[in-house]
DNA sequence: GTAGAATCGTCAACGTGGTTGTCGAAATCG
DNA sequence: CGATTTCGACAACCACGTTGACGATTCTAC
């Protein structure tokens, strides 16, 4: 059973979307180093991502990133001493820490999806436009809806 | 430029391959712990497959995984206090530590294979055949050839 | 043949990211 | 008002990565 063909064993399959994940990542982050931001991570840009425009709590955070508060609230401590983000109180709340993008934060955020564009741009320009958006389509169709889990490092490694 | 089309944000592509990789991975993982390799973990799969069946060392397992020697031999320790690989002292070299699989290694690398091409041929029965060949075909020609970088959790996080 | 250089594996220290458990402060519920 | 819940922070721990150092062994060159 499983019919396996010989010439496309199934394991290089996660290996080729694992490779064409991180060539994206891996390229958005040396634009991303020449535009002024050298210092993030590929985590911290999903992060960004996920604290959006109008801010959260690290609660919050940590329940879209997939991870405990504890480890969104240590992620946020980083973000804050690299100035992509701050704290603030919540003037209806006294227990939450409200975070926000700092203007350096949205910078980066907004360089981020620039380039993420571009370099769509580039593989539909090598493949063909409708190559890339049947891929899309494709991996839509056989994953599950919510794409925002965070938590690849303790993920992948344990 | 950029010419960014609105309903297809460049940002969710990155999002797909990683949402396909790790679907593609989570199953594998719940299957393999219904075969008898509960204690599996993402990370290990993979250095199975470096270590393969002849053997190495811990230095030329951290080149093959793009990670130190160090990175290399810790892992190796906890694949073989977990029953998947042993140590040997190589005969010709009083300096080198074999490693191999054991029996139980190669059960789990044999049956890794059979799962992930069971999971192919899963993707073929939904997209088409033709479909996921495609998907190969085009991540191929956008990723650079080697696709065995293993160090992801440092590379992702930090 | 032996002195010097290169290689292998390990140990130690550290950074980053994750987890669970605890705990005080503040809000909410009854 | 008291009891419960929620939020954020602290501590301890594990997994994985790094660099630097150091014996032990092998290779190389004189």
């Amino acid at each position: 059973m499983a019919t396996a063909e010989p010439d496309r064993p199934g394991f290089l399959l996660p290996l080729l979307l694992l490779a064409g994940f991180r060539t994206l990542i891996d390229d958005l982050h040396a634009e991303l180093a020449r535009q002024g931001h050298p210092e993030l991570r590929p985590l911290h840009g999903f992060v960004l991502q996920a604290v959006g425009g109008e801010g959260t709590t690290a609660t919050e955070l940590g329940q879209r990133l997939g991870v405990s508060k504890q480890a969104a609230g240590k992620t946020v401590d980083r973000l804050v001493a690299l100035g992509y983000l701050e704290r603030a109180d919540d003037p209806h709340d006294a227990r939450r820490k409200l975070v926000r993008m700092t203007p350096h934060g949205l910078d980066g955020l907004r360089r981020s999806a620039a380039v993420f564009d571009q370099l769509r741009q580039g593989w539909a320009t090598a493949l063909g436009t409708d190559r890339v958006a049947a891929l899309e389509d494709d991996l839509r169709a056989v994953t599950p809806a919510n794409p925002f889990r965070l938590d690849v490092p303790g993920w992948f490694g344990g």
